[in-house]
DNA sequence: CAGAACCTACTGGTTGGTCAGTCAGTTGTC
DNA sequence: GACAACTGACTGACCAACCAGTAGGTTCTG
């Protein structure tokens, strides 16, 4: 309940095959559940070990988080930005693909919006963090659009910023929509408006 | 934990206060914490009443649940539909108009995008009805835009159901957002994503 | 005074974290 | 290469805190 006192021990082959085992299974079950709806018994059982060596293994559950957090920031580096760091308007049809893959890794899909979900409030735990990458996404998103503009594809009345804070509200909602009627379309929403905010935003 | 049986009891005029005293309290503690972060205990101690009294007003937590989302809906449809059944192309003004009015109503914003993000899996309490609500709200949003392009407003090309789609999944991702990061520029994105659709979707 | 509107106290169940001990494998020493 | 010392990777049992719902009594009000 407390605090738990963070030992330092080294790593071996077998404990760090059993970290990642136990972070898989996990954020799959984050990703429905979220946080509060999945209990260390629950990710324990699904990884065939007691509850007692998840703690071993993390500590804390606030640490196996942060730890599943780690992995899907990852795991977003390789898919948003797999064609380069600067990819201009091209970002629109990137993201509108990532969304058409959604069937592939339907374990990961949502763990951003559930998890936000749950952290909205000054108290939520993960709540710092998630606004930090939140912000992050948006710079980074928003930094990509203005080199655009500069290199004179993109129209230079239009903002930067709120672009971007649109497309990250589009995909976690969609994200959300998506989870709880698996049947909508996300893929052809994602591809037609992908389409639309490029035609509203290249240069005529 | 099991059941509570539903004790008919005639309503008097103390007793209605309270229930709606109660369910606007917890409409916004639900729209922070979500149905698994608020105990009936947070509920009552905010309302000045005993954990109990709630119980004995709603029988369950999720009777509660349900009378909360009643709550919403009713607040929904003098928000969204304010302007008559059938607003066309002006309902993308309405939402901007809405969520430029969010700081007023800061208690409800989200608590659908929240409650959602709970009840993702198929054990979720209340996804039957959250589900059915999402559809019934496309199949709104979708119907006021097929009449509008029988009226000649909107372009006939486009694909009402897939637009209306696009609109909620803007919406309560927008709503995510803005919960975790007060300070994002929401109505503006809304009213400058408000206005960009209508230039799509208008007839030329 | 009858019923509605509470309250206090309690129950059963769940959950995160602790703890003592087991066991397999590794390392150091002669 | 054999044996002792040690370490990492667990397990089962347990605990304190928490939580939804129950039981039964008390107060308020028409």
């Amino acid at each position: 309940m407390t605090k738990a006192q963070a030992v330092t021990k080294r790593s071996s082959p077998r404990g760090d095959a059993r970290k990642k085992q136990i972070i898989e299974v996990a954020t799959g079950m984050l990703a429905r559940n979220g946080s509060r709806g999945t209990t260390l018994g629950d990710i324990a059982a699904a990884a065939g070990v007691s509850q007692a060596a998840v703690v071993y293994h993390y500590g804390t559950k606030e640490e196996l988080l942060h730890a599943v957090l780690d992995y899907r920031d990852q795991f977003e580096d390789t898919q948003l930005w797999q064609r380069g760091p600067d990819p201009g308007l091209e970002i629109f049809g990137i993201i509108a693909g990532i969304v058409s893959r959604w069937d592939d890794h339907p374990d990961i899909v949502g763990l951003l919006a559930v998890l936000l979900a749950e952290n909205v409030t000054e108290e939520g735990l993960l709540r710092p963090r998630l606004r930090r990458n939140y912000q992050l996404t948006i710079d980074r998103i928003a930094g990509t659009l203005r080199n655009a503009q500069e290199r004179g594809e993109m129209r230079p009345d239009a903002d930067p910023r709120l672009a971007a804070t649109e497309i990250l509200a589009f995909l976690s909602g969609l994200e959300l929509a998506w989870l709880v009627s698996p049947d909508i379309p996300a893929a052809e929403t994602a591809s037609r408006w992908a389409a639309s905010q490029v035609a509203q935003l290249r240069m005529p």
